[in-house]
DNA sequence: ATGTCCAACTTGTCATATAAGCTGATGATA
DNA sequence: TATCATCAGCTTATATGACAAGTTGGACAT
């Protein structure tokens, strides 16, 4: 895997000219490993839609809007700018998604899944102190409820979407205060599902989505700032 | 990748039982194939979140419920049943997403790319009599409009939604008629994004899709009743 | 009954060889 | 000169045999 980390980092910062991959051979006398783990490489970036491979031919670099932005793999070694607008993307989609994902669990949500969402807003509002910590318990609690929407394909797109999220915590540095707000909203929607009330859930998920897209902007603009006062 | 097709299926039908998974080196001898070949299979089918694979420990398959269900080697041998309860998900998930792509098209939408959907249209229309090629263009059509939108993370997700949208041909035998009246629909949203109206893009997307999702269901049931008749 | 250790099994990687497919250049033909 | 068939040299695809590295369950000693 640290094969593919480097050569995706290499695509990605476009040091190979016009589409042209390394081949095989080439991967493998470059990295020091065998041509079976350059292979399996290959086909990892294949399958994101990094590269096109097929017998006979030359492995050739996809247009990048083809790419599987979704993928941590890729992710990882896109410019922070791109990733920045990445994000703006990604809360386009979930402003889309989550509120109505919201108001359908409403209506189906079981007691265990409350239960639990209750024990991560509680281990949520103990972790305020640890960002990191915080942001995978938050993943959790999102992703509870879609689940309990009980769509799978919905699930299956949200999922998709949880490193991009982890990668948010490049741009923002997420204040104590913005945390505790963020439990705050957390508190409402769980309130909304335990009251199986869809139009309230659907309003609460909204309200912090939005927030959280506040400061979002207002971290990467102070960022900004920062870059250019050290110009 | 045939191997891969062949252990989707035993996998999908249940034949493997309670999460174990046959080693490389069973799949080379069942199937007759190097333990390369083995390999790449269970690599696939690792990247599709079906089985587990680690070093030392045997490959298990990972429960149902995490399996991405967008892929076209898992859709390919899923029960008929379970693809038409895909399709009802997948017909929520794009009334969610579709009508805003449409809208947010019809704000940036270049001349080049109506000059493209004008195209498709007319191949349309002239291919109402074979539902599987008009199916095509008609996706083409829909990924055209979602690409407008210029948003990468939906692009993407409506991208990895198409083979799915071409297994509900397994569901739907769609008619000469219902044909037309996509066209006549696919019109409306066409003009609407000429007008540069997002509103107006945004109701007729909505209209097209709940009454494709209205055939869907009209299909399905006299599916059943031919079912049940032949019992 | 409990804890340690090891043998058997599994995946990960390597090296070498051969099959199968593509591409561009060479050269024959009109 | 222009056009087309052919083929050498590349590439990926697969096979085989070997060893490294990690896991697991049971034998064994305590």
């Amino acid at each position: 895997m640290q094969v593919a980390a480097h050569l995706t980092r290499r695509i990605v910062s476009g040091d190979i000219e016009d589409g042209r991959a390394p081949s095989e051979l080439d991967i493998s006398q470059e990295f020091g490993v065998s041509r079976v783990v350059a292979r399996e490489t290959l086909k990892i970036l294949a399958s994101l839609d990094i590269v096109d491979v097929a017998q006979g031919r030359r492995v050739v670099v996809r247009p990048r809007a083809e790419w599987d932005y979704l993928s941590p793999l890729l992710i990882e070694w896109l410019p922070t700018e791109t990733v920045g607008e990445l994000l703006q993307e990604l809360h386009q989609m979930r402003v889309l998604l989550e509120p109505e994902l919201a108001a359908m669990a409403a209506a189906s949500i079981t007691d265990e899944t409350l239960d639990r969402l209750s024990d991560e807003i509680d281990r949520m509002s103990a972790l305020e102190a640890d960002p990191d910590a915080y942001l995978e318990v938050d993943h959790e609690f999102h992703m509870e409820i879609c689940r309990a929407a009980d769509n799978r394909i919905l699930d299956r797109i949200m999922y998709s979407a949880r490193w991009l999220g982890t990668a948010s915590r490049r741009i923002t540095n997420e204040a104590p205060a913005g945390l505790r707000r963020a439990t705050a909203e957390h508190t409402e929607i769980y309130e909304a599902l335990v009251a199986r009330d869809p139009a309230g859930a659907r309003a609460a998920m909204r309200r912090h989505l939005s927030n959280n897209y506040s400061t979002l902007l207002a971290e990467k603009e102070q960022q900004t700032k920062r870059a250019a006062r050290r110009r």
